[in-house]
DNA sequence: GGGAGATTGTTTCTTTGTAAACAAATTTTG
DNA sequence: CAAAATTTGTTTACAAAGAAACAATCTCCC
């Protein structure tokens, strides 16, 4: 009778191991885990930045086309927003041109805030991969930037 | 006064582009949604199929374990455990040397059941990434073992 | 041996995100 | 032009996943 797993390194993955999707997986959760770490207290979310720092730099851009580009369902998108919005962070404002559509604009204390919050969020960025070297670290992003169809 | 974005190809991302957190997390939404509009209808979700897998290829494998290779938390674990042998897929024994541990098993049916689903969930996984070349592809899947600290 | 602390799994509560149905406005098409 | 189909955002209901508190067991160390 052989003897059950005990340690994580003892674990077969077997085909696994190569599954594209699923060290994909592993390396999202990877990255949230360690911005928890550094970033947890900082009372910025890396969603709700990335939204916060499209918007400042594509002030006026429609809900659904910042959704499209992040990734991120309307559904979900419309609760993002309100909640920015209830927070004094962006405002919302109705075209002439299309009246089911919602331009957004950064308040102007977002956009000192965001720049700031920038500062921290980029450096965490940075510091992500850092098992990698800086040759691996860009061509794992030049790869997941075609990967995901961004060129 | 400029126009405001209208089409998601004009949306300026700014340092986001070479972002690796932001990259992983887009590549990791695109791979659910491609798994989702091929294999939606199979009945196994990837995470699922994975922990199965895991088990198949490690009898008798610890709850806890199970959940550190699969960056899986405990609280989850005990649900989608649970879930499972409500399916009747696999069985859960609590060893003699450490009352506290659950050691998981697939029930004989979950086997055959298992290694049918692996054709498909392989071939899917195999269809993931097809606008990178073959090499770019295996680059990726090195780099991102490396990254998550697999090897 | 026995108490302090760690590990393992569970439960409960909350957060995050999705799905489906809907309303309003716009575009398409016959 | 008017009916049909589409787009945009919202609402409601739900599923997936994590956090924290807890109970049981085990380990370590005196």
């Amino acid at each position: 009778m052989d003897m059950p797993i005990r340690t994580t390194d003892e674990v077969d993955l077997d085909r696994l191991n190569t599954a594209l999707g699923f060290l994909v997986r592993l390396a999202q959760i990877k990255v949230y885990e360690h911005f928890f770490e550094e970033c947890g207290e900082r009372g910025l979310k890396p969603g709700e930045f990335s939204v916060l720092w499209v918007i400042l730099h594509n002030p006026g851009i429609r809900q659904s086309v910042l959704g499209q580009r992040l990734m991120i369902k309307r559904a979900h998108m419309t609760k993002l927003i309100r909640a920015l919005e209830d927070q004094g962070l962006v405002s919302r404002r109705i075209p002439d041109d299309d009246r089911r559509a919602v331009e957004i604009t950064l308040t102007p204390s977002a956009v000192t805030m965001v720049q700031q919050a920038a500062d921290w969020f980029f450096a965490y960025e940075g510091s992500i991969g850092s098992n990698l070297t800086a040759a691996e670290r860009q061509q794992l992003t030049a790869l997941l930037r075609k990967f995901i169809g961004l060129d």
